[in-house]
DNA sequence: AAATTTAATGACTGGCGGTCATTTGTCAAG
DNA sequence: CTTGACAAATGACCGCCAGTCATTAAATTT
């Protein structure tokens, strides 16, 4: 008869074996957070999730593919925090400073989503690519179904908004991800040209213009 | 007395220096042609520049370094090729496809653009990183004077209106910078999902609002 | 010609992602 | 209860990488 996973030192069942690479997963958030994106390594990994290094490749195909399915929790979680209790009409600024304020609320999110076509998906199998794509065009098309009828816009028009709002946030977090150096004395110049890059402001000035002009171009 | 360089296996003034460097660049810059972004090493270059691996290092901090310097001169292209032969008036519509055949034009441009900030600078000294900012900020003031005019917009529109549009550019080409596997196949659903995150269609329609939005706020 | 300076070298290190022959936990058959 | 089959788990191992530094030698100065 099966056992739960925790008493055994083998996942056997399919189910089984989709826990273990749950609770890997789990371990792999809390390494990010601590690590970093560029400190998070499989041997870190496997040493914190108190596995072989080889293990962790009977779960995943690369350290990508981890990555990857951290961002597909991570896409998730967005998905339900954005669209958790939000009323039937909503204006633009209130979505925008939603959107956010999601963003930001879990600091895997953006350091993920940001780098997501341009180093993750480089090391990714075309199966995981399209396993991940498809959980990415669902949680899409839920946000797409939640938020037209609260923003007034037709479904083509807010899958529009999201899709132009995801790349700002992809290209804002990239300017402002190399963060100013504590306590390092940067020339005034140099500081006050910095100052335009700022995450929120820069995305949420970009994103209203976004939802507007797709607004006027309802008719 | 001070001789050309080529005569010379070391450089020892500061312009040999300077133009020892240079050369190491045009090198790289091959290299990443043929090998991209993954496929670049300090390794490959050392051997192709026909210099130790020590050496590259007498030049450059880290590989980012190299790359960030790489990235400058595009930029510098990127800026003189756009504002070159523009007319005194400019449609958002000309100036949007014209900033994305400038992008385009060089394969370098938007890998580094589009990794700027969460991938180079990441391993970047301090002091490289504010030479680089600097010489962004000149790049981007040069390109506000050239563009407000033709653009009918006042400098701090304009530098706000580049600043949206690089951001777009960077989340745009990450989300389609996995190009999509020669010959494979791939299921009609993951295919139309993926098309709605085409480089060209989504930077242009996005870039027309930001413009049109920062437009409609000009009293 | 000798001494000085310092650019250039490349063997070396530690750490990485990823592999695979071997070990061993688990279950089913006899 | 024993035996055999299966496959999950292991960790030593591989090649590659970025980056270092004691040593070498090219150029200039004395």
């Amino acid at each position: 008869m099966s056992r739960n996973i925790t008493q055994l030192k083998r996942a056997l069942t399919p189910e089984q074996k989709s826990d273990r690479r749950d609770t890997l997963l789990v371990t792999a958030k809390t390494l990010f957070m601590d690590a970093g994106y560029e400190g998070f390594s499989m041997g870190l990994l496997s040493k914190r999730a108190g596995v072989a290094k080889g293990t962790l490749y009977l779960y995943f195909g690369t350290k990508e593919e981890v990555l990857l399915s951290l961002y597909s929790l991570e896409l998730e979680r967005f998905c339900s925090e954005l669209t958790a209790g939000i009323s039937s009409v909503m204006t633009d600024a209130e979505f925008i400073s939603r959107i956010y304020e999601t963003s930001v609320s879990d600091p895997l999110f953006l350091a993920l989503h940001a780098r997501l076509g341009t180093v993750i998906e480089q090391n990714i199998s075309v199966d995981a690519l399209i396993i991940s794509k498809r959980a990415m065009a669902k949680q899409f098309h839920a946000m797409v179904n939640q938020l037209s009828g609260p923003l007034n816009l037709n479904s083509e028009q807010t899958l529009s908004a999201l899709s132009g709002i995801s790349a700002l946030l992809t290209g804002s977090f990239d300017g402002a991800s190399r963060q100013a150096f504590e306590g390092e004395n940067i020339p005034e110049d140099v500081a006050s040209f910095m100052g335009h890059f700022d995450l929120k402001t820069r995305f949420e000035k970009s994103a209203g213009y976004i939802l507007q002009g797709i607004r006027a171009s309802r008719c």
